[in-house]
DNA sequence: GTTACCCATCGTCGATCGTCGATTCAATCG
DNA sequence: CGATTGAATCGACGATCGACGATGGGTAAC
């Protein structure tokens, strides 16, 4: 989408007259916006962006027991917070036994990623 | 949020289910981390990752007034996140007479950016 | 069975968020 | 001067957030 960037000198508008003509567009329609903000929303608490980033860095599955030492946050909290990352498609998890291991979601960030750039 | 390494070694195990072999820890401290997600939770709105999307495709100083029409929300709230992406230094403004035009602050995006990468 | 353990969910609380209309502020025009 | 205009701020509202303790659900060991 070209846009006209001309800034032209405003003047004050005559009464009844429109301030201006609207020049710039979103390239993100609103369904791309919604999910875009949904990761970023997800990404937006300092403990779930460390945890993301404890996943990330770690190639493999990371026991939910390693990660709450980490934390200064109780367990029910930390829960919490993986759960907000799973419902934003980040992460996701597997049982094993009495543990839930959690990695990230491949290709999950890269969309926002690729906005970003 | 701190990222003290005392991994209390478990004290019942489940026989034959390794958990806890691998030291997990954040390589981003908590400061980074507290950046990063004001930048991220800034984004977390998709009126404002709209509006951002619109500032960067737009490289130039956009008018308030070309930005009010493009989305259903009043005036009073488009400044509000405008005010929210100011705070988080992601965009800034520039008075000129009546009107004022918002721009993004190069590089704001970077680390994040370099983060997600 | 019983007990111990890990993780998820529930209920609750105060704080913050997004939105609006009304108002205020600042700059310009007549 | 007073009137008008664009943008920011204020005050209020319901909704959501992040935190906790308590509880529930399953699995493994005794």
């Amino acid at each position: 989408m070209s846009i006209d960037m001309e800034l032209a000198p405003k003047t004050k508008r005559a009464a009844g007259e429109p301030c201006c003509v609207p020049v710039v567009y979103p390239e993100v329609d609103r369904d791309r916006a919604l999910r875009l903000a949904t990761v970023a929303k997800a990404l937006g608490d300092p403990i779930r962006l460390q945890l993301v980033d404890v996943l990330r860095k770690h190639a493999g599955k990371v026991c939910v027991c390693e990660l709450v030492p980490l934390f200064d946050v109780s367990q029910p909290t930390l829960s919490h917070h993986l759960k907000k990352l799973r419902d934003a498609g980040i992460v996701d998890s597997e049982r094993q036994g009495l543990w839930a291991y959690y990695y990230v979601v491949p290709g999950s960030l890269d969309d926002f990623g690729g906005w970003l750039r």
